[in-house]
DNA sequence: ACAGGTTTTACAAAAGTTTGACAAAGATGA
DNA sequence: TCATCTTTGTCAAACTTTTGTAAAACCTGT
């Protein structure tokens, strides 16, 4: 899942640069012109890392930052500045910012930076892979663990490689051809009943009820469909 | 526990002055003049901090640096270099440093950051104080006398270099690969058994029953996994 | 040469994947 | 609707790859 990204900062062509680029670098994007939105916003606790000015209308970053570091003694905050006095620098970091850039500064310095707090503050969050629900079930992408409605599981390599490519195309038809290239990365044009045996093995799964596929449909004649959401009819 | 703190550096006025004011701050402080010397000190696994040169004789700290990261993923490392240039800033961080000073920096600033990265790092590994118990045994991760389930034992060197690699990321897959680089510092494609021998060895003292691995789980076609918990489902 | 520890070798066992035969279900056209 | 053709489902056997295990070989320092 992507990572997301508080931007207090209230010059406009500033923040905008950094959006853009942050968005760029595919991580998700908010954006506040000064601390009270900003606090107010990450109580929702839905973000992984803020990059604040120091200088903004009404109450400080300053000020921001000693909250922030209050309330969530771990959330990744990296200080953006136009002051370049040690003073300054000295007393970010102090209070506890994670990182400490003076402007004018690097596009790739900020962003690599970003990437590396990032990086770091995923080690103390173990394996939290991003991760799908549908029906009752829930799997980790990345480590192939799931829940499913029927229990524990895990999935095998192969397994978790065409579930990855299902969900990665979900609600949208898969002929058997692109599905072997994707999945097994063989000719789309191999003959062969594996496929379907690995698509019966995650029906029995995930499906409630494996001979009446709601999640991993059968289009005959065309290939297979993965349905996140069955019920849903869709425009 | 004093942080222990490899200095490298070989213009040696300055690392006295680094020696001197990082001692103040109660570190425990090592000090070598070129990378090969660093390395090799770091084998022994004891130190939570590297501050490293870029310019230095013989081997360049960039690939000091990039090794350490093959070797030990999440040993910080700050770097310290009179090149200013975004570039190399740039390329720095990118190999993985945690943080970057450009000489002249504030002796301050340098010890602010240092304490910063200190905090976080202690976050990333919660669980690795001088000993660690899981399901009934007590290993300290020091000197490797453990007491299990079936007795009291001394791992030997090896022994003990897996289980470290273990805890530091337990509960997380590893892949034979980084196994075999951050536990024996080999080429992370090489083919052998030692690995599966030491691992059935750690069964042997650790598991109630060797036979049906509870706390080291073998991931067929990954790795290992090295749960501290095994009873708690995942997330 | 010996002892403790590590690595290699060789083979067994286990886990995962593919194949092939055949049944079942959908399409097609008279 | 029926007969026929095609595609998909199922299952077990065959096969491949990876891991477990134990003994022998190999170091290294005493």
């Amino acid at each position: 899942m992507k990572n997301r990204i508080l931007v207090v900062e209230d010059e406009l062509h500033i923040a905008q640069a950094l959006i853009f680029n942050l968005e760029q670098e595919g991580y998700s994007v908010h954006h506040t012109e000064t601390g009270e939105e900003a606090l107010a916003l990450l109580e929702s606790g839905e973000f992984d890392l803020v990059v604040l000015d120091l200088m903004l209308p009404g109450i400080s970053g300053f000020d921001v930052c000693q909250k922030i570091r209050e309330r969530w003694e771990r959330l990744p905050v990296l200080i953006l500045t136009a002051k370049g006095e040690p003073q300054d620098k000295v007393a970010g970091l102090a209070m506890g910012a994670d990182d400490y850039l003076t402007k004018p500064f690097s596009l790739d310095e900020f962003l690599i930076r970003i990437a590396g707090i990032l990086k770091r503050s995923g080690w103390y969050r173990p394996d939290l892979g991003p991760e799908i629900t549908f029906g009752g079930n829930l799997v980790n992408l990345g480590n192939g663990k799931a829940k499913s409605i029927h229990g524990d599981l895990d999935l095998t390599e192969q397994e978790l490689k065409l579930f990855q490519v299902f969900v990665e195309h979900h609600d949208e038809v898969i002929e058997r051809g692109p599905l072997l290239q994707r999945a097994w990365g063989v000719d789309p044009g191999t003959e062969t009943r594996t496929l379907d045996n690995f698509v019966a093995r995650l029906r029995k799964y995930f499906e409630p009820n494996p001979s009446e596929p709601r999640h991993f449909q059968t289009i005959r004649g065309k290939g297979y469909c993965f349905r996140l959401n069955p019920d849903k009819t869709f425009e």
